[in-house]
DNA sequence: CTGCACTGATTCACAGTATGCATCAATTCA
DNA sequence: TGAATTGATGCATACTGTGAATCAGTGCAG
């Protein structure tokens, strides 16, 4: 019934196999940028559904054929990211270290981000939106839950001799929760983001020796 | 516009000046005790607020009258929680260090959970839910969230010359985040409270030692 | 004790999210 | 070319959550 979908690691590759599935991308990506531009105008919850699939010239019913929620319009990548981070892991480095992979993997991430969606602006709505509508920010937290247990899986497999199942997630909890704490934190207190950034690592610094 | 509204610490001790406001209350009680009793007996999301409302002999309005959301019925007592640990953390015993204060903090809160949710039966099944029902899930993480910028900022006022901002947010977005993630894998291996709590005893020593 | 202010509860109306279902139209494949 | 697949659509609908007007019981001032 309930069901956290998740892209399978190929379908993140893109794919474009035939018309069909760039048609459909094409649409999505519309969604999205239509959706952008309109929360940059307006608030955000006076932004409705039907307004941004009008702007995308679609069906108000066609935005629910490809985003779970109203929400899920901002994290759309997000999925893809947590490959990254799951590969990461798995491709654990000779003789690196647990708190060192899980650093990285984590580095893999928010890079990424950087990288794609900070010159778009997209990654500072989304940090503006998440500081501010519950909605949102209660689907990225959900969003951050399930990418720490499939982290905790990858880390624990990683490292089978050297953590159990709770330990496991204990330690990537708290990575995740120290990282997304002091960058809401920075975000609140108005930083930029390389402040931002800065404030990510030195958390991230925090757990990890905890580990040593 | 958007606010997440918090109880001060006078309105958590119960008050009960008044015919008027002890009426007020049991209505509240009533919509607890119905909603309960229903999400015993049926899924979660087949549950309508129309049909707790009905079952506590009150129109449907009046429920968002005490619960900003559906969801925050099952989540009725947790501020008055986080006051108990933002006091514990403000009455900070003499020569104790920044690690205890915080788990003596977060010990509070799980205590009090213990004593008044568990034998009524309404921990197990807000874990339960938690556990499977994404609005739910979402709900308690986000007021997580605005719990532990409340614990940091008191950490921080309780440790000035030791902790920072960002420092602060980190360690207890690292506290509560291993804490709950440890909890939830527990929960979701079909561990009973006792592991449960074992759990999150476990992840916030493992945090702890990261302060030494 | 009486009228007035306050406020919890109710009723009605409504915007908006999200889903189910039948259907159309274009693509893909046999 | 004909058939199956599948993205998009329209329509109907359930439900959450809010606004506004109103009623009724409580508490307080005079």
């Amino acid at each position: 019934m309930h069901q956290f979908r998740r892209c399978t690691k190929l379908l993140c590759v893109v794919e474009k196999h035939g018309l069909r599935e760039r048609k459909k991308q094409r649409t999505r990506q519309a969604l999205i940028e239509a959706a952008v531009r309109l929360f940059e105008d307006k608030d955000y919850d006076h932004v409705t559904v039907a307004e941004i699939a009008d702007a995308a010239e679609v069906s108000p019913r066609t935005f629910f054929l490809h985003f779970q929620a109203k929400e899920d319009v901002l994290l759309a990548n997000a999925d893809m990211r947590v490959d990254l981070a799951l590969q990461a892991i798995a491709e654990r480095r000779a003789g690196e270290r647990l708190p060192e992979v899980l650093v990285r993997a984590m580095d893999e991430m928010i890079a990424n981000t950087w990288d794609s969606d900070l010159p778009s602006g997209l990654a500072a709505l989304r940090a503006r939106l998440a500081a501010s509508v519950p909605a949102l920010q209660a689907r990225l937290l959900q969003r951050y839950l399930t990418a720490q247990a499939e982290l905790a899986q990858a880390l624990q497999r990683a490292f089978p001799d050297r953590l159990d199942t709770i330990t496991a997630s204990a330690l990537v909890g708290a990575m995740v929760g120290a990282t997304s704490a002091s960058a809401l934190t920075a975000l609140q207190r108005g930083d930029g983001p390389n402040e931002v950034r800065n404030a990510m690592r030195q958390a991230m610094a925090l757990v990890a020796q905890s580990v040593t």
